[in-house]
DNA sequence: TATAATTCTCTTTTT
DNA sequence: GAGAATTATA
């Protein structure tokens, strides 16, 4: 390629860039720090930097290292970084923390003590580990469930805390608990040559730092490292970019504090707001023209985001016009609401929009079922991102610890899962017996199931169940060993194993759904066989492991012209809609519960900030007025996050018969209740109001029983008929409908 | 001792 | 309303 080719590419490169993007993209060596605002074009200033650096020769694609946070995001940085620079792209290393991580640890992880093959447990495995702890400890798991203290393990992890250090500055008795499962749960981990999420960073960082030879290598050949999200980053991922960039210094990072939503993993906001005294000679642009979003949604975002206290200020902008207003709709139930939806969809298609133009989001993952069987009922069709994962469901997971168990023999967690999937009559106790005899006599549990005989107590019709399973698990052993390709040792599991023959005599609509979904993983491995390009290494069923295991979404997010998306508000960080829906704008989903219990009010608002601005024409807020949660009916008043989004801005169509009020009313705290007759005396704070329309009136401190929540107080009345009772059970405080909610005077 | 039936209990968000 | 945990049954 010429010279004069290359100074036309770098001028092409840099067309269409606004001036602080420009200045992002040419900078050279040393510190950046880019503040982008939601839609300010971030990662188009970090691929075109990342060409910018190759193409003027300061950096070899090797040289690079640009991380992200979701696989997802890290497929598009590849994709679009392939288009400015084409096939030199394979040689950079654009993946997650994780993916990262694992990658040096395949090649380094023996320093440490494991094998190359080691195991990488999901939540559901760690969490099934940390139970085990806990019973081998003798912990009452009523008290301090599994969940909650791996939470707490997982945090103190993140903040590169062994299980030594936190032992040394335990304070509570939950503490002390959880230092002595931390103990017990790590040296389970280690000794099954396995490790969860948080070990991967960890374990990497500890390699970095034990073996200088092996960070000076990292170090000398990532000569530029870029990172997105920042502000999502915790304390051991913030000192792994410390430990491969802190010398050379050539740190790119983008984020932008309004967007952190990811605290409860760990994320620590600091990391981008101390940036500039990590670095005093950082460079530091900010990005503040959106060119995703109308004026009207960004006016609404900021109007949310400027209740949180300790944001940056920042000034959005766009030239792209005011635009409609937000649409607001209140609806009956979850059912009205997805009707809604759907009604909308269909109106929007028509008038010609195609459906991979929408999105709708919601908080948690459990509101998509109600949505989805009424997408299917209008034949509108959609893809879920995330969810009820693929790779989490039973005969999947099932089917990998199969392979897993034949690359790591010392795998306690997958052989428990497998030794009796299918039913071939290893129950419980036998199960026990055959892993404590592993335990005792020092051999990996491989070996122990392999002579049932000297297991000692185990039954005759035990030992002949081993016998058979062991014998063909051999059989797929001496298969793995010679190194097929994926895809054909997986079948030859399947058969062999007999799990897909007792699916198959099953009969049912359910196991014919695990069977497609196995040939289904059967065509992942297939994939994998035959993808050579992205890798240095040749296809193995470690390698093959080790991937799966990091892609969580392999449901996976196709740009279908058919299909309308649905995911939760987590999952959109990043990517944005001409048309989004936001469901479940209630106070206890949206915000949720949890969050109001614990004083996390602040990220959820990042988050409804985050859906906020993910939109760029039209948007949606709708909420119900009662839902279904746990299957019992719960009804929660309007999130504030509604009304923290100036009226003006919106269009309503509250009904005056909920008596919630109008949104004028609302606004005056003074509110006319539902129905005619005199306005109650006093106002708000003295009890008198709401009730009306018949029901019972409320005071405060009437003690009230609640058909879900027992029993109660109120603590508040609220205009249009709102109570606030704080229930005795869990001492939550919920703000109900006095007519509606199912609640009596006691 | 293995499996089937039944009774609890939980649900935030992700790598 | 699904999963796991516990209890009942074979």
């Amino acid at each position: 390629m010429s010279a004069n080719a290359h100074v036309a590419d770098l001028d092409a490169l840099l067309a269409g860039l606004n001036e602080p993007q420009r200045e992002a993209v040419v900078h050279g060596e040393g510190p950046l720090l880019i503040l982008a605002g939601a839609g300010s074009g971030k990662t188009r200033v970090l691929t075109h930097r990342i060409a910018y650096l190759v193409g003027t020769g300061q950096a070899r694609p090797d040289e690079i290292l640009a991380i992200t946070f979701t696989n997802k995001a890290a497929q598009e940085m590849r994709e679009r970084v392939e288009m400015l620079v084409g096939r030199r792209t394979r040689a950079m290393w654009v993946m997650t923390f994780h993916s990262a991580c694992a990658r040096m640890l395949r090649a380094d992880a023996h320093r440490l003590g494991y094998t190359r093959q080691f195991t990488i447990y999901d939540q559901s495995d760690a969490r099934r580990l940390v139970k085990r702890a806990i019973e081998e400890l003798d912990v009452d798991p009523k008290r301090f469930t599994p969940g909650a203290i791996h939470h707490e393990i997982s945090d103190a992890k993140n903040k590169l805390r062994d299980a030594e250090a936190y032992a040394q500055m335990v304070g509570s008795f939950f503490e002390q608990t959880v230092a002595d499962v931390y103990k017990l749960y790590e040296s389970e981990l280690h000794r099954m040559n396995a490790m969860d999420f948080d070990d991967l960073l960890v374990r990497a960082v500890n390699v970095l730092e034990l073996f200088p030879e092996v960070r000076r290598r990292y170090a000398d050949n990532f000569r530029h490292v870029l990172v997105d999200e920042y502000q999502d980053t915790n304390h051991v991922q913030y000192r792994w970019l410390q430990l491969i960039a802190g010398e050379h210094r050539n740190l790119a990072v983008v984020g932008d504090d309004s967007q952190s939503i990811y605290g409860f993993r760990g994320a620590d906001i600091r990391n981008i707001l101390d940036f500039e005294d990590d670095f005093p000679d950082a460079k530091v642009v900010k990005l503040e023209q959106n060119y995703r979003s109308t004026q009207t949604i960004l006016d609404a975002a900021n109007a949310v985001i400027r209740n949180n206290r300790g944001q940056r200020e920042k000034e959005l902008w766009t030239d792209l016009g005011i635009g409609d207003p937000i649409k607001v709709r209140e609806l009956d139930d979850e059912h009205a609401e997805a009707r809604f939806v759907a009604g909308e969809i269909e109106r929007i298609v028509d008038e010609g929009v195609s459906r991979n133009e929408i999105a709708v989001f919601y908080r948690t993952n459990a509101q998509s079922r109600v949505l989805e069987d009424t997408l299917v009922r209008a034949q509108i069709g959609y893809q879920v991102i995330g969810g009820t994962k693929f790779y989490e469901r039973a005969e999947i997971k099932d089917a990998i610890a199969y392979l897993t168990m034949l690359v790591n023999p010392q795998d306690v967690v997958s052989f428990t899962r497998i030794a009796n999937s299918p039913r071939r009559g290893i129950g419980q106790t036998s199960l026990s017996r055959v892993i404590s005899w592993a335990n005792t006599a020092g051999i990996t549990i491989w070996e122990a199931a392999l002579e049932p005989d000297s297991v000692p107590g185990l039954g005759t019709a035990a030992r002949k169940s081993f016998h058979r399973f062991m014998g063909a698990m051999r059989i797929l052993g001496e298969r793995a060993a010679a190194n097929p390709p994926v895809s054909e040792l997986l079948k030859e599991v399947l058969s062999e194993s007999g799990y897909l023959e007792a699916l198959e005599a099953d009969r049912t609509i359910e196991s014919q759904g695990r069977i497609e979904n196995l040939e289904e993983l059967v065509n992942v491995a297939a994939e994998y066989d035959g993808s050579v390009d992205l890798r240095e290494e040749a296809p193995s069923l470690a390698g093959f492991l080790q991937q799966i295991a990091l892609v969580a979404d392999a449901d996976g997010r196709r740009d279908d012209e058919g299909l309308v998306t649905l995911m939760t508000l987590h999952n959109a960080k990043g990517l944005e809609y001409p048309i989004v829906f936001l469901l479940g704008c209630e106070e206890g989903v949206f915000p949720h519960q949890r969050a109001i219990e614990e004083g996390g009010l602040e990220e959820e608002r990042r988050l409804a900030y985050v859906g906020l601005t993910r939109a760029m024409r039209d948007l949606y807020m709708t909420y119900a007025r009662t839902r279904a949660v746990f299957g019992s009916r719960s009804y929660g008043a309007r999130s504030r996050f509604v009304d923290e989004v100036p009226i003006g801005l919106t269009d309503r169509n509250e009904r005056p018969s909920l008596g919630v009020g109008s949104a004028r009313e609302r606004a005056t705290s003074w509110s006319t209740p539902l129905g005619s007759g005199p306005i109650p005396g006093g106002g708000w704070d003295s009890g008198g109001g709401g009730g009306g329309g018949g029901g019972e009136a409320y005071r405060m401190g009437d003690d009230v029983v609640h058909a879900a929540f027992g029993e109660g107080v109120v603590i508040a009345v609220e205009s249009g008929g709102i109570v606030v009772i704080r229930f005795a059970r869990d001492g939550s405080e919920r703000k109900l409908v006095a007519d509606l909610a199912p609640i009596e005077k006691r």
